[in-house]
DNA sequence: ACCATAGCTGCATTGAGTGCAGAAATGCAA
DNA sequence: TTGCATTTCTGCACTCAATGCAGCTATGGT
């Protein structure tokens, strides 16, 4: 037996499944817009039954936030890998300015869509903010554990909610004033400004 | 015709209804929990039917989130009301603070009902969180306004954020560490903490 | 008392999501 | 390869939220 695939068959398979539902969501929610999609045609469009598509996700939205793991895993990592001399706040701006920049070239297409998705739709944004607070909380409960003199759980929790509150709520302006038909590349210069000019009160504490 | 019946016995009518259908539901979701209770049931309590409700409320979370408007406008009558010394963090403070303390005796049951189904029902959360973000994006619209030099309308969305951001992640901390069966008054001052704990960067801040 | 209109209601329909029970595919051992 | 146990898939029936429609009822103004 190879050792080098890195999964048994089964789920080899399974991981392909999931990916053509999200390819063949992708495609229908920009053809068809999102309600106008149902997960009927997408396990049709990705060759399964309509009762199978809720044993790979829960729910319809789920499809637009695949390894919202990801993103969390990274900030905890970067947590994890503090120097010794780094403030809580130093280290939960390095963890952010990543979470912001790890378009990888393939989920592109997906994150735009995501992102015009968000506004459009109530179900979705509320899925997101969802994820958004789970995902705080976790990167709270690692700064406090981290920290564990300069933080409580508490002091953490505001912390962090402090910091992507700024970003979320900076980005959600600037998301609002674009042109209806933006260029990604424009929406993506927008957020970054965004993040920056949130996160500066606390670079500028920083740099004292 | 009488002139301080302040309204029409139309909108008289319906405003009673729609208290009873609020009062019902509470009622209801207390009794058998949010997924036991369907929109029929409730719509049968408060005597009208099933099709009548979605007249009243677009979806079975609004009922627990009535007058979300009165909690935005109150903080933007703070703001409106500002001193002409004020800075935008002083008057942000006082808007929240003023915000967190709106507990009518009428409304508390339905307070603390609202609170344990956004801990327990994703639906609820989410669709609390989507109307927190919608308050947030006004309180900001008009903070901007109100501090045309200080702020540009991306600083003010970012600063909102924060002090909501922060307020939100303590409290979310708190109401997780808090014993199952938690006395309302033990919440309730358990978010005060957690506030007041939230803007205490700022309020030294101001206090410089 | 009358009429125009706003609001209420039942009926039918769509679509998300779940439970169940049988069929099919897979992993494993001989 | 064959056979067996277990996981996964799938169709079917069902519940419930939500919407469109068409007819009915109640209200407000004259």
């Amino acid at each position: 037996m190879r050792y080098d695939d890195r999964m048994t068959l089964r789920d080899r398979k399974r991981a392909r499944i999931r990916q053509s539902l999200v390819d063949a969501a992708t495609e229908l929610f920009e053809r068809d817009g999102y309600e106008g999609t149902t997960v009927a045609d997408i396990a049709a469009a990705a060759d399964i039954g309509t009762r199978t598509f809720f044993s790979y996700f829960a729910s319809k939205e789920e499809l637009l936030f695949p390894e919202s793991d990801r993103r969390v895993q990274a900030c905890v990592d970067a947590i994890a890998a503090r120097g010794p001399a780094d403030t809580p706040v130093e280290v939960l701006v390095r963890a952010l300015h990543l979470t912001g920049a790890d378009n990888d070239d393939l989920t592109d297409r997906l994150a735009a869509l995501r992102m015009r998705l968000i506004r459009e739709v109530p179900a979705v944004r509320g899925r997101g903010l969802q994820l958004q607070m789970d995902a705080q909380q976790q990167i709270a409960a690692h700064l406090a554990e981290a920290f564990p003199e300069e933080l409580d759980k508490v002091r953490a929790g505001a912390l962090v909610g402090a910091f992507v509150g700024a970003v979320t709520g900076a980005v959600q302006v600037v998301i609002e004033d674009l042109p209806a038909h933006h260029d990604p590349k424009e929406l993506r210069s927008a957020v970054e400004e965004a993040t920056s000019m949130a996160l500066q009160p606390w670079m500028a504490h920083r740099a004292r």
